[in-house]
DNA sequence: TATTGTTATACTCTATAACTATA
DNA sequence: TATAGTTATAGAGTATAACAATA
């Protein structure tokens, strides 16, 4: 019944595939309640404790929004305000126990979720895979250093 | 000065790599002042015109919510609804020449990005990357379709 | 009765500008 | 003066429920 289908060329391969992964990550968190702005904000609290501006640099939001974040965040008991004690403008923002365990579960079942999608893979075309992904990854790391030492 | 680093695990590299392309595609979508979901309305344009209930189900929305995104677009002049011929209480909607000339310039400045982005692979290696990519995608689908017929 | 699309409403998410408190 | 954070405001984007027109 289905034919052998060529390959997507490597510019609509990576674009379905970010979808593709994108959607997982989205149906994890909403299985939470979870938009995928919030499910980001607690993925960076899971190793950081940031201040508000830091969080807002690292989600790349104004500190107006990452305000606005933080505040239903908070409302919903996922996160707590902290005063600072070097600066008494600053607070940090860290995540509580219900934060934790929620961004552990929408994290485990993303990993079930990726290993379930690359099950058609033999485990030496997984690693090439990721291997392969890793390289572009890094390598655009390095493409935006160089920018930003060299002008 | 930088170490030769160990390859993410899969998941992490299908994550990051995910966010990588996204960002691309809403950097070159922001170029045009259009969010990703006016991106992916001109997109899914670009070859169908569909009713607003079509519409409603290729990009995965309430119709009311894709009410509003057709009126947004179509304030601006980009797409435009037509009164369908065959039932009176349909309409379809189709790109107006601007929405498909900047849906275009968008999709040219994005594959020009992952061009860029895969600079650092060699010829082998992206063709591999694309044939690993589609492999999980199609597989992919053929498991909704299976969900799909099978219950 | 069922379907197509819109409207009313409420909420999240976002940025800009103005503000308060602290440095 | 400058920085950290909040508030006021405006707009995009989303869903639910109720609605009008057509089938």
């Amino acid at each position: 019944m289905a034919q052998p289908e060529a390959d997507l060329g490597i510019v609509d391969a990576l674009a379905q595939l970010s979808f593709l992964v994108q959607g997982m990550l989205a149906k994890r968190a909403a299985a939470h309640d979870l938009s995928m702005i919030q499910t980001r904000l607690l993925g960076v609290l899971r190793d950081r404790e940031p201040t508000m501006q830091e969080l807002a640099r690292l989600l790349e939001l104004d500190k107006s929004s990452a305000t606005g974040l933080v505040d239903r965040a908070e409302k919903r008991g996922l996160v707590k305000r902290t005063p600072s004690i070097e600066d008494r403008r600053s607070i940090r923002v860290t995540l509580t126990p219900l934060g934790r365990r929620i961004v552990s579960d929408a994290a485990g079942a993303f990993q079930t979720d990726i290993m379930s999608a690359t099950a058609c893979l033999s485990t030496a075309d997984k690693k090439r895979l990721a291997t392969l992904a890793t390289r572009v990854i890094t390598d655009y790391g390095r493409q935006l250093d160089g920018r930003a030492l060299g002008g």
